[in-house]
This record gives C-alpha cells, structure tokens and sequence, in this order.
DNA sequence: TAGAAAATACCTAAAAACCAGTAGAAAAAA
DNA sequence: TTTTTTCTACTGGTTTTTAGGTATTTTCTA
C-alpha cells in the first residue's frame, strides 16, 4: 500500500515542525508539505495529489470552514481532519458539514491522532476525547433559560422569521396590526433584545425556528 | 491486556446471533451476553462488569436515546455503540447527545466495526463511512443557493444580527451611515428577502452565522 | 369560580429601516 | 494595464419598527 500523502496547513510554524517531527516516523503516510495558509494549500492542490490534509480553522487569509468547503468540491477524493484549539460546540459541528472527516484538539496524543487519521481515510468520522466531551455537553442554550413563549408569540415569531411586517401578519390572523406590535414588544422583551435581528438571530440559536 | 467484556442489545435474535458470529474470533473482545430488551441489559450491567454495549436504538420496552442516558448515569466507565437502521439525522445527532461513542449502520463491513469498537473503547467517537454522508448530506442541499458575500458584507451581517443598528455599526467601522445602509440592501437583495428579520432566518439556514 | 395569564387593541412620537436610484474611489482580478 | 468588483457615500422620500404607556376581553387553571 502506498504511504498517504499527507500536508499540514496551520499559521504557526511550530505546529508544522512539531507535527512533521511527531509523523515522521509514521510508515503509513508520508508529510508531503506544510502551509501556513489557504492559499498555499489550494495551489499546492492544484498541482500535487494529496490524500489528507490536516487543517487548522483559524487561518490568516481564509476560514477553515470555507476552506474545508473548497477542498471538497474540487479534491473529493483528500480527507480532511481538522487539528485546532477551538473548543465551540459550533464551530467543530459545523467543520464535519462542511466535508471534515474529524476533529481534534491540539494537545490530543499521537495515539488518538493515529486513531482518528485510520478512521478518517477509510471514510469515517472520528473526534479525539476531549472533542467527545464538548460535543456531549449540553449546548449554551440549554443551559440558558429559553423564554417560554405563548402560542401566540410562537406563531408570530415564525411569520417575522419569513419577512412579514406587522401588517402583513395581522392580516394572515385576522388581527390589528397593533395587537401584533404588541406581541412583538412582548417577544424581544423575553429574548432580552433590542429588535428584530436580534430576535431571530436568539431565536434560532435556542432550535426555535 | 483483558478481553473487552462486550454485550448486544437488540430485538431481532438473528442480529445477536449474527453478530457474535462476526465478532467471535476477535482476539481483544469477548461477548458475555445477548439481550433483546432494555430491562434485561440493565438487570445484566447490576450484576455484571461490561466494557461495551452494542447498541440497536429500537427496543421493545425503552427508546435507545432513555437507554443511553440510563446506561450512561449508572456505568460511565462502559462505552455505548449504537448499531442501528435509522437512517435520519436527527437521530443519529441525538445519541451522541445522550452519550454514545459512535453510530453505525447494520450493513456496515466488519471493518468497519472493528475501526468503531477500536475508536470507541479508547474514548473517542466514530462514526462509518454511511453514516458520515447523511451526517454531510443536509448542507450540501443548502450550500447551492448560498449567495457570495464579500468581506464587508460579512462583517456587517453578523453585527445585524447582534441587534446593531446602521448607525451602530457605522460607527463601530467609522463608515457613514449611509454606506452601511447600503451594505444592508445588497445582503438583502443577495438573499433574496424582504427585511433584516428574514436575511438573519435566511443566514442561519445557511450556517453563515 | 376567582385570579392569573394570554390575547386583544389603542395612543403618540421618535427612530430606524426600506426603496430606488446615482456615482466616485479603491482594490482586486484578468 | 485594463476591467471588474467592492467599498464608499449621497439624495429624497415612504414605510415600518420601536419605546413609552394603558386597558378590555378571553382563556386557562388552581
């Protein structure tokens, strides 16, 4: 079997040289290249094949989710596992949606690096223990207090959600448009926000749209 | 290093005993039982110590997700893999919501499970090959109309969405007002909506918040 | 069945958002 | 270097939202 080619992208230069020096022994795959950031890497694409590439997020030219979403469409066939310190519930949910094949912190072992890279090039998804851990927590919102809403205010949160102005609802209701203005104020006062975007931004978060 | 002590739960006798075929001549785990209910597994964990169940989410008398939670609270040192026909998202999100290390698919290559149990015991979740393109499956659909968003326009987006104002965020980039408005009306025209309200929904359907 | 919660509706006035254009400067791409 | 895109800013007007309130009726529910 051919060794994987393998190329590291992070902005620091000491989490290439220490990965390359923690891989170098590795039989199954061999470091091809290391970037610093997106560009690099999508050149180097262009030009060499590579089956795996573990990527950092937090890039200076380009956002690793981005970049996860542009490695997928042109090189299907790389793996990519992400290597970060980023420890948002979000954020490592969003990188396996935008085509990663896992995730890990940077302080994982060798061990669970080995783990993860066996897992990911045979097509499965595989996140280190610590990542484990933060996906298992409950998400901020359920820690937060969701605001209990009538199902009045439900019903006019939805419409808002879809653009409609007040007018607009009051007549989907058959209301007056102040009575839907009211439930309105009555909303952003239980999101504790200052208007509309807000609302729906707070309102999304806590899975109520 | 001991045998890892392994049970399986699941309704269909023939998926127990097909599985202890498959996994008889591992050489680093050991069924002890096969159970077809959530009773007789919890009854079985009281008396005995088991280092991994395999775990269908359909049971007769408990759903798979209480079950987790349960097996979880009681014998956190025991790892739960979930082997499983259901195909949907959300339920496969929610069992690692409930604690399991890993999801496959029934039709899944003994490969496969040996990869799992191996990423599993040792603390990290995996999930198979299948598994991970239904997990990837939804965005892609969203990604199509996913409209192109210069660096400005991002920037400003995620302030709407924080509930600032044109003014506010004009003054926080030391724009003018105006031109913020102006930002404002192209992300809505991108967007294809009618107000804030709807571009912050829209927005966060695209995961670009 | 009384009291609480929810839904309804109104007033005023200021603030902000939205519409439909135009247009120069700066930056990036070809 | 030329072309295109992005960022910037403006005019002028309309619509909608937001921020204070208050108040009656309906619907739960204890």
């Amino acid at each position: 079997m051919n060794k994987l080619l393998t190329v590291i992208v992070d902005d620091h230069p000491i989490v290439i040289e220490g990965l390359k020096t923690l891989l170098k022994n590795e039989d199954n795959l061999e470091i091809v290249g290391g970037f610093s950031n997106g560009a690099q890497l999508l050149s180097y694409l262009n030009r060499n094949p590579v089956d795996l590439v573990l990527l950092d997020v937090t890039l200076p030219d380009i956002g690793g989710m981005e970049l996860c979403q542009m490695i997928k469409a042109q090189f299907s066939a790389t793996t990519i596992l992400i290597l970060s310190n980023h420890t948002e519930r979000s954020i490592i949910m969003q990188t396996i949606q935008n085509g990663a094949s896992g995730y890990l912190l940077k302080n994982s072992s060798l061990e669970e690096l080995r783990q993860c890279i066996a897992a990911a090039v045979k097509g499965n998804i595989c996140y280190s223990k610590e990542v484990v851990e933060i996906i298992s927590r409950p998400t901020k919102n359920q820690l937060r207090n969701t605001p209990q809403l009538t199902r009045r205010e439900k019903q006019i949160l939805s419409l808002l959600a879809q653009g409609k102005t007040s007018q607009n609802i009051a007549q989907e209701f058959f209301l007056s448009s102040l009575t839907v203005d009211t439930h309105r104020r009555n909303l952003m006062q239980k999101f504790e926000v200052k208007n509309v975007a807000e609302l729906i931004a707070a309102a999304h978060q806590q899975q109520l749209l």
